[in-house]
RNA sequence: GGCCCGUUGGUCAAGUGGUUAAGACACCGCCCUUUCACGGCGGUAACAUGGGUUCGAAUCCCGUACGGGUCACCA
């Protein structure tokens, strides 16, 4: 055995700072879950001045989805969560995809079974699960008793083979978790998990143990699914001799009470949030509090912000329960604190789908839609009747609050249009006084006039900025038209 | 089923032996108002459960219930 090659991978390994991981595998589909981690993996990095490494785990070969690292750059580069190793960048440590480190791995394999740590199983895969007994896994498995002569034998005459870790057959192991504390579970109640399979490639239990110490990761970030295997990485550890990093295992993210978010149950990703009109700024800072808080009452965080005040002690251990709610304000409240420009530019988009008259300026809109847009998604709705009006009843001039009916708006919509008609310069200022001054001379109130006016010129009842915003938008030619067509539907 | 873990309002959560048990979302009401929003004010609503320990438990211990995770040549 080539002790100086281990040597050198040993001495490549950076030390005196804290180094985290994203580790994902390619799967095509950033789930919130796995936004979180990234997130919460990216801020012990920053917040200790570390660095924050991205890795591939792609040792599946059965699960292979085209393009899918791609998301993951993708989505990192988006978010803000920005790596400082990674395949796409390179690093001290790498190649940062696992199945680019087939070498590494066996040569540790091959070290671990020196060292007692694990064994060759010759036993085939059975063909269908039931085969597979309880005591075969754990350890009873004739082939953990092989010596070494016959197992190397059999090995060199190419017979197809597994390699195991080896459990102690007796007392406990115990490992710290930063959010669990203390847990301790007997060593018979573990399973010899395969560690390489046969096609070569390390099983995530065997990988994530190498890659984790050769990368000189001090702090192991992941979802608690991999809670119950962790006394089996210590294991892995020791036999080695290696230190074991901090372990931070996050609690899902949930859909409900029993179902964590899945695709499967069509729960969005963060690209489907994007696609919904959502902020990615709000997402993050949504994701970041669900299962960690930071303590006090302050609920807005930047990126920058974050990093200075996250703690892993505020990471909650139960599972928290995505809520779309809270989200949306989140969401409402990043867009209301945008610059004007911002939202110009972002609204754009969505403006266009409803507003197709070329009459019609679009830069108009922004401020009546940024502090009433929860998601970007909404916005089309709230303006489909700027290029056509809506084919509505009149019962929509019956309103309690503006003490109007169809008769009362009759009546206003005949004073106003000679108001409006007058008017040469057509802007807001001139609408707005117009409209003051005819309910002051008519001695009603605002409402009273207002509450038609809009209704006429809108055709519906809600509607983003009221009556002097859309006349001024609609043009006075337009605005006329439609208050005509509402003194007729009202005179029939 | 074995092992591990968890449980504060509908949701996210603060809280580490003594609090009138924060705050936010959602919901309801009022105010503002040119509709809807925004904003302001107020309200409904919680320590799963039974035993301990203690002068005193949301906080510590044990049981119960409920829930989650895991037990792959997936990660």
């Amino acid at each position: 055995m080539d002790m100086k090659w281990f040597e050198d991978m040993e001495a490549r390994i950076p030390r005196g700072e804290v180094r985290t991981r994203f580790a994902p595998s390619p799967t095509g589909y950033m789930h919130v879950g796995n936004l979180r981690t990234a997130l919460y993996t990216y801020l012990i990095a920053r917040k200790n001045n570390g660095k924050f490494i991205l890795r591939i785990e792609d040792t599946d070969q059965g699960r292979l989805v085209e393009g899918a690292t791609d998301v993951i750059y993708k989505t990192l580069a988006d978010c803000g969560l920005t790596h400082d190793e990674g395949p796409d960048i390179g690093g001290p440590v790498g190649p940062y995809i696992q199945t680019e480190r087939r070498e590494i791995y066996g040569k540790y394999a091959e070290l671990l079974l020196e060292k007692g740590g694990a064994y060759r199983c010759f036993c085939q895969k059975p063909e269908n699960e039931e085969q597979e007994s309880e005591a075969f896994k754990k350890h009873d498995n004739p082939c953990a008793h092989l010596t070494k002569e016959e197992s190397d034998a059999r090995a060199a005459a190419g017979e197809p083979f597994v390699i195991r870790q080896r459990i102690p057959h007796e007392g406990t192991t115990t490992f710290h978790d930063e959010i669990f504390g203390v847990i301790t579970v007997p060593n018979d109640t573990l399973d010899e998990n395969v560690l390489i399979k046969s096609d070569g490639l390390p099983t995530y239990n065997f990988a994530n143990v190498i890659d984790d110490h050769l990368m000189g990761i001090t702090h192991v970030v992941r979802g608690s699914e991999y809670l119950a295997s962790t006394p089996k990485y210590n294991l892995l550890y020791e036999a080695f001799g290696w230190e074991v990093p901090k372990y931070v295992h996050c609690s899902p993210v949930m859909r409900d009470h029993h179902n964590k978010m899945s695709k499967r149950h069509g729960d969005p990703s963060y690209e489907d949030l994007i696609a919904q009109g959502y902020l990615t700024d709000a997402v993050l800072n949504y994701v970041a509090l669900l299962g960690w808080s930071p303590g006090g009452e302050q609920e807005i965080y930047s990126l920058s912000e974050l990093c200075e005040v996250f703690d892993t002690a505020g990471i909650s251990k139960s599972p928290a329960i995505f809520d779309i709610e809270k989200l949306t304000y989140f969401n409402s409240e990043y867009i209301k604190a945008l610059p004007p420009e911002r939202f110009v530019e972002l609204s754009e988009p969505y403006i266009r789908q409803n507003i197709k008259n070329p009459a019609i300026n679009i830069s108009l809109f922004a401020p009546l839609l940024q502090p009433r847009t929860d998601k970007l998604t909404d916005i089309p709705e709230k303006i489909d009747f700027f290029d056509e009006l809506p084919d509505y009843g009149i019962e929509l001039y019956t309103n309690k609050k503006s003490k109007t009916d169809a008769a009362v708006s009759l009546e206003m919509l005949n004073k106003a249009l000679p108001v409006l008609e007058a008017i040469e310069n057509w802007n807001e200022e001139n609408i707005h006084s117009a409209l003051v001054s005819l309910a002051e001379t008519l001695g009603v109130k605002n409402a009273m006039l207002m509450w038609p006016v809009r209704i006429s010129v809108a055709g519906k009842t809600v509607t983003p900025g009221g009556a002097i915003e859309i006349c001024y938008i609609l043009g006075k030619e337009e605005t006329i038209r439609r208050m005509r067509v509402g003194i007729e539907k009202l005179s029939s």
